[in-house]
DNA sequence: GTTGCTTCTGTAGCCACTACAGGTTGCAGG
DNA sequence: CCTGCAACCTGTAGTGGCTACAGAAGCAAC
């Protein structure tokens, strides 16, 4: 049974955002002391490492709160689990290929650039490329 | 001289967005007409499209103004374009590398998942994975 | 004149926090 | 017992870059 701040260091997850989460129904309210100051049990402890490990994976707070009740769940949670972090894993893979992209064309863009030229390259690409159909 | 629903076809920037970069000061105030309806001169509408190219660069607002700013000053506007870019893409380079090790995080996660299993080693892992200092 | 599209202002919502302001509690030292 | 200070409390506003309304007014065509 520990005070906020020690349970924010137990877990990892900053007090300002344990009270966060409280708010957002992320977590469970705590128990409160007769003058109303939060209480944590080594469970709540847990599950707060729980949700920040999954947002250090990069998983949203509701994926985060959907795997937190899987791993409650005996029955079939590997394979719920699986489909919800492939999911994820499927989104971290098109947005690499995006960012891939935006390097490859910022890669383009600035390779003529910096050499002090009288007209940048670049801007009159920014000023004259391609129009607002051919967005994707 | 052309109505905001004509510009926004035009540029590529939805109105409503228009709209918002006006508030936030991205773009000058458009004259009106006597009814109060903002009126786009060509000028306008190449800033409107200027500052999309440039979002879908991933630039934000901010550089986005910066480089319009730069594309207008004929000095020395190459150099410091290209250092804006040049900082843009580091940026995005970083961001690339993050998502690749959350990718190989999963992967080796998920992985031994969806074989349903009685106990699921992915939430296993993230019951009892890294601590809380050991956070990067 | 009336239908229906466009435009107007203003505000709230999204995500996941973060950072206050302004007050209370708890504990240690003197 | 008093002082001082850290930790805690609630509530609210801000971040970025939109997006989505509500409710009113203008404008063109039939």
């Amino acid at each position: 049974m520990i005070a906020i701040g020690e349970a924010a260091r137990a877990s990892g997850v900053p007090v300002e955002t344990i009270r966060y989460y409280e708010r957002a129904g992320v977590v469970a309210k705590p128990r409160r002391t007769a003058s109303g100051r939060r209480v944590y049990a080594p469970e709540d402890v847990a599950a707060l490492r729980f949700i920040r490990r999954c947002r250090d994976l990069g998983f949203s707070l509701e994926d985060a709160v959907a795997l937190r009740g899987l791993a409650r769940d005996p029955k079939g949670a590997c394979d719920a689990a699986g489909r919800v972090a492939g999911q994820h894993r499927a989104k971290v893979r098109d947005k690499i290929a995006d960012l891939q992209r935006l390097d490859a064309a910022l890669s383009e863009l600035v390779a003529n650039c910096d050499r002090g030229q009288h007209d940048c390259p670049m801007l009159h690409q920014l000023m004259a490329g391609p129009d607002p159909r051919a967005k994707g």
